[in-house]
DNA sequence: GCTACTTATATCAATTAATGATATATTACA
DNA sequence: TGTAATATATCATTAATTGATATAAGTAGC
């Protein structure tokens, strides 16, 4: 994505999809990893590379914060922000508006 | 979409969905577009540059393909493949399982 | 005939997004 | 001791998208 800039368009990549969802009960990043793994059944993987990348990202587009205290090992705990989980909710029902027009074309012509 | 193909991956972007959706009936580059924009009532819109560099590729990963015979204005008609339905239909599924997971989190949270 | 708009196709350069590879350190456990 | 899992981080590379630009044909109004 090119030339315009995912977030700044009010738009999430299904990696920030992801991010955001795991964050909506703060964790850090390795157990984000972990959690989405898990959420789709492997379907979905991030590695430590899209993560941390990721991760600066929407800390920087105030969609995640890192919390004040770390927890006992000194781990770096993220959490949604309130814009994030406004943005979170928008993205849902865009995909779910996508599935809609697929549906209705494919009811259409008889499929499905 | 980086280092990796998506389209090898059997993945989808959102450009490619649309098109292989808007061309279940055959149709002409430009009335994709216009298709699309119909659709989605302006919410996602193709420009030029993205559809016809999006065309090719698909055209060459054989998930459309140009029909033998252009129409009267000699313009060049496409259509999805068999397999392009069938990756089309898969990404419907997977879209519809990115929304199922977002609602079981919110529905544990007593959210929606 | 002229002008403006829509239809229609096409390409290039630029930018963002994602990731394989790699590095480093700590903890767990056999 | 070794090795596997946990945990964080960065770089260089590649893919996807698109603004800008170009071209051409048709059509509607004056």
């Amino acid at each position: 994505m090119p030339r315009t800039d995912s977030l700044e368009m009010g738009e999430l990549t299904d990696t920030s999809y992801y991010i955001l969802l795991s964050l909506l009960d703060a964790k850090h990043g390795y157990l984000v990893m972990k959690t989405i793994e898990q959420m789709t059944n492997n379907t979905f993987s991030i590695g430590p590379a899209s993560l941390y990348t990721t991760i600066k990202k929407l800390v920087k587009a105030k969609l995640i914060e890192e919390l004040e205290q770390p927890d006992i090992q000194n781990k770096k705990t993220y959490v949604t922000t309130k814009n994030g989980i406004q943005l979170l909710k928008k993205e849902v029902q865009r995909r779910r508006e996508m599935v809609r027009h697929a549906e209705e074309i494919f009811k259409a012509k008889g499929e499905i």
